[in-house]
DNA sequence: TAGCTTTGGCTACTACCTATAGCTTAAGCT
DNA sequence: AGCTTAAGCTATAGGTAGTAGCCAAAGCTA
């Protein structure tokens, strides 16, 4: 006795993960939008119905690879941040942190961050990692605002939008210009660790 | 006599725009990726088969799109600039032209910018005009250098890169955060006017 | 241990897609 | 007026997503 309570949900949930790993293989390799669940499936060693096993249509192995993204972006984001005190200086170290994972994953960004898969939305559990991460930076923005190391109006509305679009800016334009570099030689990313004198240039102290 | 030399010629040059205007509607429906030769066959009213007859494949109709979409994008900030005296003064209007384009031309700026779809890769001659906005906005940035509007640096590489992203970032957060928006409500391509002050931010005059 | 249930595989099939081959009609050039 | 060629067609090959329904084996339960 003692079986492992749910052996058969144990194999299925490692058949589901081999079956994203394959995915993310494919989509590295023929783009986001050419993954084929026939070529996964063939890879797995099944035939192409069989997937619809584990997953019921081709959305849903987006879906899932999407929410993994999120949260392991989340994650990325929140470690960098950890070791620092809450403002300015946790901004830069926790951005690097996500451009590194970012260029680290790139297919599984492409899919978060661009949306190229025809008729694919995620789903609102798969996107809740996304808010996550945005009320992370905004946490970080009002602590240096209280600190005294922005201008208040940083933490607002205009603010969020443009911090947001600054990591954004130079993520896009690594990945679509130059998406073989690594994040320590890419023309763009290069330029993360300077973002948060970017900001604060924008929005000095009063 | 005097018939219009190349009837033929012509009549096949209309067809072909009337095919990448389907193109446009198809893509705008079902996502750039999304684009099926066997749909635009059946608007235009032809079968399948005889769309081979105006493009070879459908990366060539990707292909001309691309080109079409520079073309238009780069006249885009040629216009913008064009009334004012070169510098920053005319890098604010310049973005601003170019941003509105691409909210109103939101299928061909993901073909342009992110790369939706597998295995399509412009041709040179496609990808000729975005070298030319390249070379505009550098043109800007090394007036207003040498009006004294900016620091020396910012026409340097990391200068350049960084105004690169500063638009890709807010037009890019715009298209997959709220791509419905107007250029003017947009969230963040209102920010649009105020980047060359935060260029100028970053590289004051000395 | 015996039997029942569920899972995970299969084949067969539908309905779509891109692209090629080869035929035919009709437009337009000379 | 006749010839050339462009532009349509059908048929076909080979690929995709997804459904239906069958069957064996794994594992749970009495």
């Amino acid at each position: 006795m003692a079986n492992i309570p749910d052996r058969r949900a144990r194999r299925r949930a490692e058949t589901q993960a081999e079956i994203l790993a394959i995915a993310l293989d494919v989509m590295a390799e023929e783009g986001v939008a050419g993954l084929s669940l026939a070529t996964v499936a063939r890879r797995l060693g099944i035939q192409p119905p069989s997937l619809y096993k584990y997953f019921p249509s081709r959305h849903a192995v987006y879906d899932a690879l999407f929410r993994r993204g999120q949260e392991g972006y989340l994650e990325a984001v929140r470690r960098g941040a950890e070791p620092h005190e809450p403002g300015l200086a946790a901004m830069g170290p926790s951005l690097e942190a996500g451009a590194r994972w970012i260029m680290e994953n790139q297919v599984l960004a492409q899919l978060m961050f661009w949306r190229p898969v025809p008729g694919f939305a995620p789903s609102p559990e798969a996107y809740a990692p996304a808010l996550a991460v945005h009320e992370h930076f905004a946490v970080l923005i009002r602590a240096a605002v209280e600190r005294g190391e922005l201008r208040p109006d940083a933490a607002g509305e205009d603010g969020l939008a443009l911090a947001a679009s600054l990591i954004a800016g130079l993520v896009s334009q690594q990945l679509s210009n130059e998406p073989g570099a690594s994040y320590e030689e890419g023309r763009f990313t290069r330029l993360v660790p300077r973002l948060p004198a970017v900001f604060a240039a924008v929005y000095p102290p009063p």
